[in-house]
DNA sequence: TAGATTGTTAATCGATTAACAATC
DNA sequence: TAGATTGTTAATCGATTAACAATC
């Protein structure tokens, strides 16, 4: 299911989209050995109220000081612990095509503290070759990978047509989560397992509808 | 400006996202020869109350029938042409690494309706290659580009430390929206020029977050 | 005509902003 | 102590849902 119907989420999920902002800005401070900083400080930066960020950061219970701030360090690591940077996840890839190639490579700076732990392809030209120190593996295999691995997050990167059957393998198999890149949206059912989309094309259209609208405007005056 | 904070885009950025994932279901359904559609069914396939679809489908006025639902067909182009898919617009790609070049590869599918007319690249080695028939350009040319061209996009698949540098040149020779593939926000100051982000860092460890709440939440029973 | 379904208005719900007492 | 700033409560704003008259 989409992160936005997860319940028992705790925090929001506009919240919880704001954190990973919310770290980028804290590791760009402690780079420049800035240590203490205050909500109105980091609002101006980024572009949000002050009034926001003590919301957004009551999640952090204890991290703020009045009259003082933050503590930018103390504070970064408190949010990378709330989503989970410190728990040694695991996660495999399916897809061995040019998007997936791309993810096994970025992998390791894109999911800090996760580790990668195999690759799936149904191309049997693929199946046993090493690409970047990972064997593809086959597809067939999937499931049971999953089972005695204890395998946390499966990263989509097939053929669109394939995927909600995929989704529903690795389901199955009890994956935690799935981070879904192919162009559909998958439905995980019963089970309730959260499914993140990055829809390149969804993203694409959306910034292409305010150069539309702003021609519209236009067309008006 | 992150797309959020576009003021007089006329729709909700709430609406506007959720555009393209009708226009996909619309065209699951044509390609399944379902010419007819009410709002009722829509939201059972989408996991959308009736209610908001029609609220969102406000903005195609005159597509609805009472009585009768909306035309698949119809509804579709009217949401194709709302997201400018119909406009013949240009856009350049700046950045021709692994991202890029599978952004080249992929473009015409992801954004379909747009044109992709030139790849830069600060890359000496790089520049003057032909790479999917598309000559890679310096990027000292990139302004004088943009200007001559008329182009539309740019989308930035460059090094982090680039990115602010690169969005200031796009801005200043008169790009009228940025596609953001950094892994940092980027700001077109007073320009306004929209900028809609993919922040694959950010998506994934929102996943990551259910699945340390999910533990959190396990650790308390 | 009767049934179905839209488009829109009103009600509800949730997120953001403002205000301020607590306190470092 | 005085000034700064948090954390939280209350107020506002905006998005979603419900309801229903209009009408195909």
């Amino acid at each position: 299911m989409k992160l936005e119907h997860v319940p028992c989420a705790a925090l929001s999920i506009h919240v919880i989209r704001r954190l990973p902002r919310y770290l980028r800005e804290l590791d760009v401070l402690l780079a420049k050995g800035i240590t203490r900083i205050s909500s109105v400080q980091l609002g101006r930066r980024m572009g949000l109220t002050a009034s926001q960020i003590r919301q957004d950061f009551s999640c952090c219970s204890g991290v703020g000081i009045q009259g003082y701030g933050y503590n930018v360090a103390v504070l970064r690591d408190r949010l990378a612990q709330i989503l989970g940077m410190d728990r040694d996840y695991s996660a495999i890839l399916i897809g061995a095509g040019k998007l997936g190639r791309l993810l096994m490579e970025s992998f390791s700076t894109v999911a800090r503290g996760y580790h990668l732990r195999a690759v799936f392809d149904a191309d049997a030209a693929l199946i046993g070759q090493v690409i970047d120190d990972m064997p593809i593996l086959s597809i067939s295999n999937l499931r049971s990978y999953i089972r005695k691995n204890g395998i946390d997050i499966a990263i989509l990167a097939v053929p669109t047509g394939e995927a909600q059957r995929i989704a529903d393998a690795v389901t199955d198999a009890g994956i935690r989560g799935i981070w879904n890149f192919t162009n559909t949206d998958i439905s995980t059912g019963e089970s309730q397992v959260p499914v993140e989309d990055v829809h390149f094309s969804d993203s694409f259209l959306t910034l292409s509808y305010f150069l539309a609208q702003d021609d519209r405007a236009s067309a008006k005056r």
